[in-house]
DNA sequence: AATACGGGGTG
DNA sequence: CACCCAGTATT
């Protein structure tokens, strides 16, 4: 029998060609109950599913959904992203998180239209040449845009996949992870284009399995009395769906202390910068703010602005306070009004400000990107100046 | 292998 | 508050 040459002991009952057969047809049944509507499975071109899935990167989907209909809106192609205006991008990116995923599109885009003659690359290599194209969006991109027999692993399906196979071992581990992902190949259906439809093909596997991980088989609390699939999982069998999939490295939080200042200019405009290449938000615009290690304290942060600026700067006290987390870091930001009085020397006329460092309106910053943070602080104090 | 990278949703 | 989310790139 077929099934006696078992890819991989690991793979518990799921070894069994029928019954991975079985399990196919369930999950691809339910799907086609139960999928939801996204707007990106209407016309799944590659450049939508790619959009969509770089979106979707550490994204919850309800969040990605709106973004997505004003992107596609703005930039329905690659040409047009490829000769999009980088902070126009970056003010449609605001409040998605992970900037750089935006600048790597916009990269792509231009490699395509250069390289590949503005036409989305179809060979599974070339598209993981594309900056911010790993393995799993790969996958995605090709398997969901063209039915293409390619397998995907993340959260959701890492999830899914663990539970079904009942695997004990800590998901994060190397090792582990090549098991799941050849589970996910092996469950792929056969790749006969002129047989198997989008419907029932890799594009719909793909998509039901990380679909079931999203509405049934969730972190907590799995819904297993309604999984399509319960009969062939594991862990359900052994009652371990709650404890599947094992963690071992555990997200250590770290408390930290951060200082920006508030400080206008004779027109009231505000002093901002974009932040430069190689640091958190770059690319962004935000009012002057420092951290450990330039700034260990509130004296610290007041010298450090003061040779960033040139001259002296005096710090007010706080004036607001704002908590904020980024990654793994939960921010406490101190916000303290300034003056900046400058070094005569340094201002032969006019008032040219140091290199990076500019005055904005509040309109003028409505155009711009900025972090969520930097956002708020700025409609903070303008509500307040009204 | 470990870390950086955002911000919001959820129990 | 801790964990999670259609991960990737870098060290």
């Amino acid at each position: 029998m077929e099934a006696s040459k078992v890819q991989r002991p690991e793979f518990q009952r799921l070894a069994d060609t029928r019954v991975r057969s079985r399990l196919r047809k369930q999950l691809l049944d339910w799907f086609t109950e139960s999928a939801r509507d996204l707007p990106w499975r209407r016309d799944p071109t590659p450049y939508k599913v790619w959009v969509s899935e770089i979106m979707c990167q550490q994204t919850q989907i309800a969040t990605v959904i709106p973004y997505f209909e004003r992107f596609i809106a703005k930039y329905p192609d690659e040409s047009a992203l490829a000769q999009s205006d980088e902070a126009e991008l970056m003010r449609l990116w605001e409040g998605l998180g992970y900037y750089r995923r935006a600048r790597s599109l916009r990269a792509a885009a231009q490699v395509i239209v250069e390289e590949h003659q503005g036409q989305f690359p179809l060979a599974f290599d070339a598209v993981l040449a594309l900056p911010g194209i790993g393995r799993y969006t790969a996958g995605a991109i090709l398997s969901i845009s063209q039915n293409q027999r390619l397998p995907i692993l993340e959260g959701n399906t890492i999830r899914v996949f663990s539970r079904w196979i009942g695997m004990r071992d800590p998901v994060d581990e190397k090792a582990t992870q090549d098991v799941l992902w050849q589970l996910s190949e092996t469950m792929l259906p056969a790749t006969k284009p002129s047989q198997v439809s989008r419907e029932i093909g890799p594009a719909a596997f793909n998509q039901a399995a990380m679909e079931l991980g999203a509405l049934v088989c969730t972190p907590r609390q799995p819904k297993c009395l309604l999984c399509p699939v319960a009969k062939q999982c594991e862990a359900y069998r052994m009652g371990w769906q709650e404890e599947i999939p094992i963690k071992l490295g555990k997200t250590k939080y770290e408390s930290r202390t951060e200082y920006a200042a508030l400080l206008q200019d004779a027109s009231k405009r505000w002093l901002v910068r974009q932040l430069p290449e190689g640091v958190r938000f770059a690319g962004m615009w935000d009012f002057p703010k420092a951290g450990p290690p330039q700034a260990n304290s509130v004296q610290h942060f007041e010298r450090w602005l003061s040779s960033e600026l040139g001259g002296h700067v005096r710090l007010g006290d706080v004036n607001h306070t704002m908590k904020h987390a980024v990654t793994k870091y939960r921010i406490t930001l101190q916000v303290h009004l300034a003056d900046w009085k400058p070094e005569q020397d340094s201002l032969p006329k006019g008032n040219p400000l140091p290199t990076g460092w500019k005055y904005c309106t509040a309109a003028q910053l409505s155009k711009l990107p900025m972090s969520t943070t930097g956002r708020r602080l700025l409609k903070r104090v303008t509500a307040r100046a009204d």
